[in-house]
Formats: C-alpha cells, structure tokens, sequence
DNA sequence: ATGAGGGTTTAACATAAGTTATTTCGGATT
DNA sequence: AATCCGAAATAACTTATGTTAAACCCTCAT
C-alpha cells in the first residue's frame, strides 16, 4: 500500500507544484525545527497517510486507556481534556494539523487525560512501532520531534500563565494569537484569519472561563474591533493591539534554529 | 574529587545504616522509577556531590538566560515561575528534593522561565556534560529520568486542572495532597506532615488567588479539621477528607512501574 | 419550506475572589 | 528585654466572573 519509492519521487515534484511547501502539515511543522532530506520528508508522508475524517466532538483516546498508537492531526483541531466528576472539564492543549499526540505517556500507566475533536478531523493513527522506526532511522526526524516537544511545553507553561494570572479578555486574546502563529507555520491561516470552529463552551473549557462570560468577552474584542467571527473562521483584525493586550511574546513558539546545540537526549 | 570506587564502595553500607535508603534524594526518586543498579546510584551520588546552600527567595536561573547547567534539588522547595509586566507571577512548579531542572529548553532558544528558591534549598548545579554522561552510560538512570519527565508532564497537567476548573480550596487542598504524596517519596515527610516554608503569597501565586484569599482559604482548612500549621510545618490531620475535598487522584503521580515497555525515544 | 437542535445572545441576579489598608503576630537581631 | 521586620490575620468594600433561564438564530435534514 506505501511505496516508498513512489513517495520519495513524488515529493518533491508535488511540493513544488504548492510552491515550495508540502501539503503534509507534519512536514510543514518539523521542517521549521529541523533541516530534513528528501528521504525524512519522505517517511512523514508515509506516517500521514491512512488519514481518517472523525466527527467533531468525539473522543479519540478514552481516559484511563493505554492506546498503543500515536494520533497526528491532519486537518481540524482536537484537544487533550480531563473531567472533573462534577461534570466541569478542562482542555489542556489544543492539537492543531501537523500536532501529533503520541503514546509515551500510557506506557507508563494508563493515559490520565482524554483526546478528543473539537471539530471535524483528519487523522492519521501511527502505531508505535512505526513511529519508532522512523524516529531511529531518521536522526533529523529525531531532532525535529524533540524540538516540537520542547515547543509544546513551553505553550503549556503559557497556558499555566493564562489560567494563573491573566483576566478573561487576556486569555483569549493570548489563545487567539497562539493559535494564528501555530496555524500560520503549517500553512492552515490566510493573512490574519483561519478557521476555527470552536464552540464558546469550548472555548470556556479551555480558558476557565464560564460560556456566557466568553460569549461577553468575544463581544468586547469584537466592539473594540480586535477580531471579527461568523462562518466558523476567526478574523483577527488588529493583531499588534490583540498582542499587546494579552502581552503576547511570541519567542516560546518560534525556537531560534540556527543554534546548533541540542543533539541529546 | 569525585572517587568512583570509593562512592561505590560506600554507597551500599551507607544505604543499610539508613534502612535500605538512600539519603540522596534523586536516588530515592529514581529508584521509585526504574531499577537501579550500584553503579547506576553511584553516579547519581556523584551528579549530587558539590551541593550548595541558596538562600530563601533567590534566583538559580534568569528569565532569558541561557543556562548550560541542570540545577538539582536536594533540599528545600524551589520553583519555575513567570513574571508578568504587571509585576504578577505565576510558579509554574515546584521543585522538590529529587527533582531536577534539565537544562534542555534553554539550548533551543533562551529560557522562558526563571528558576528560584522559596525556602532555603541545598541545591547541587551539574553541568550538561556530567548529566549526558550519566544517561549514556546507564540506561536504567535514562529510563528513570524519561520516567521522571513524563510524571512531570502529569502534575502539570494536574496543575492546568487545578488552575482553570477547581475553587480556591480545593486547589490548595489538591496542592498539599500532592506535596504530601511527593515528598514521602523521597523521605520528606514524617506521616502526614512535612516541612513547608512558604509563605502565603507565594501560595497565591502558584495557584492563582491572592494573599488575603489564600489566608480565608487556609482558615477554612484549618477550621475543618484538615490541616494544622506552625513552625513552618504543614500537618494534614485528615488525609482521607482532604483527599476528597479536592478529588485528588494519586495515580498520576505513582506509574506502575511493573509495566515493562517504554524503552523508546 | 419547515422544523429541530445546537449554538449564541441577552438579562437579572448571586457570589467567589480581588483590593486596599490596618493591625497583630512571631521569629530574628541587637 | 527592646526593637524590627516580614508574614499572617482582619476588616470593609469592590468587582469580575459565575449561574440560571429564556429568547434568538443559524444550519442542516426531512
């Protein structure tokens, strides 16, 4: 079904036709953390394809399971959730194309949190050892892989910052433009606007917020003329004063490449 | 300085003077993680060796810096924390005996994060070299740490929970309970108390609330019959209640180690 | 076209938590 | 013992955000 070789001759041929970028979000991501040969681009396509659509708002790993697979998002965006008993939830991190969540962590004990769409979804499953084989034959993979990890801790650590110390209308603003720098790196964002069809109950789930408080402060930053919304897409319409307002650094998401370093572990 | 043998040969009669411990906390902590072997503790004494006194409210590593050293804990409490324009801050985690700050971020792009003491801390630097050594040379020390690391991920995840859906009690409950859990394994704590010099700001902003709720909060606790404290001491009187009160699930912090596996990456 | 259902908006009200300022306490230092 | 200082406690008041419930509005499927 993977012809290695028919991928490795097309690759390049299809790129170029897309000027100069791979339509694989993976590729479009670990590309801007890692310099990759032909033959690295060549192994995430594989690991992309056998995409599956999901429904939004469908769980693709149940907590307390131990899944021996990994999930890369292809298109939509989905999201790593805990429950509380009471019924409230929170979103730990968005998974956006090109985003993979990859079963480390159940190898340990069972996987303590959920992943599930928000919207409709492509996603590709990689089982294990596929991903292993090619993160040990692809030393640049490698390295591209840890930097992307790096990379999302440090969105976390933002987010801790967001729940911790920041207002309502700070929260969201700072979400909203993390998500257009991740989204615009991978391709998925037209000048300052993407899709991003997110309910507001969601989006209370994610920034601790109640829905109808983020319903009030979406209207403020809709009246202060920082975003406009309809027809599931996010439109930022002032970016410098959205960062501003959410004191939005955006340094923890673009790693200086260039610096060597980094080659263990 | 560092007498291979001589710590190797002393390590095990060291240990049974000490009820089969360890007084080296990152040996305790790891071994609750991986097998270890004598030579695998020994270069964990030796990655301990050289320890220094910090004072209280002290800065290890700057915001923006760029460290070439991992900071590990063996005494006191210290913590990763942000800063805001606005002179708010948020501790992002706390490290405890055992725990360690790899300096892995900071070879991507600067730290986006400071690392300071809250009480005064025994804290021993080791530079990046001495830390790659060890995990190249000892797999069980390399598959601890990896262990360590994905337990991190948890607690921060737990903290994101903690953050963005839990009332105030129940956050500083869920707090103490995991302090409780994670200091007894690594011989912090007698029964259910444990020393906790930190003050009642730095509580604030670890979990989001200010001062003066933190202090009404703490009452409450207190009045419940839930903890007591004094002397820079934290007893919890009613662990089970406690437990309850902040749906505290211990699973995350205690992976079935039992469970083979995670060999990879 | 028509309805059904999920999502959004609005409104009125409740409350947990923030703010500011003052006082008290307890442990160091002289 | 007297003083000092940071931390803890108290008090009075403000406010951001939560809650509940109803109305509205798309979008999709029949």
């Amino acid at each position: 079904m993977l012809s290695m070789t028919g991928f490795a001759m097309n690759a390049p041929l299809r790129r170029s036709l897309l000027n100069g970028h791979s339509s694989n979000p993976l590729v479009r991501k670990l590309e801007g953390l890692a310099p990759l040969s032909e033959a690295d681009r060549s192994i995430l396509d594989q690991l992309a394809a056998g995409a599956r659509l999901a429904d939004p708002h469908v769980d693709l790993i149940r907590e307390g399971s131990a899944p021996d697979a990994a999930f890369l998002v292809l298109k939509g965006i989905a999201c790593r959730y805990k429950h509380r008993q009471d019924g409230k939830r929170q979103i730990l991190s968005y998974l956006l194309p090109g985003d993979l969540c990859d079963p480390d962590i159940a190898h340990l004990s069972r996987i303590d949190h959920a992943l599930g769409t928000l919207s409709a979804c492509s996603v590709a499953r990689i089982p294990r050892e596929a991903l292993l084989f090619a993160v040990e034959r692809h030393p640049n993979v490698a390295q591209a892989f840890r930097r992307a990890k790096i990379v999302e801790e440090a969105v976390t650590r933002e987010w801790l910052v967001n729940l911790g110390c920041r207002s309502a209308i700070e929260r969201i603003a700072h979400l909203f433009c993390e998500l257009l720098l991740r989204l615009q790196a991978v391709g998925f964002a037209e000048n300052d606007s993407f899709e991003f069809p997110v309910t507001q109950v969601e989006l209370g789930d994610t920034t601790g917020l109640s829905n109808v408080h983020v319903n009030r402060t979406l209207q403020e930053l809709r009246r202060q003329g920082l975003i406009a919304t309809g027809q599931r897409r996010l439109i930022i319409l002032d970016l410098p004063r959205l960062r501003a307002l959410a004191e939005f650094q955006a340094g923890y998401l673009q790693p200086a490449v260039g610096t060597d370093l980094c080659t263990a572990h």
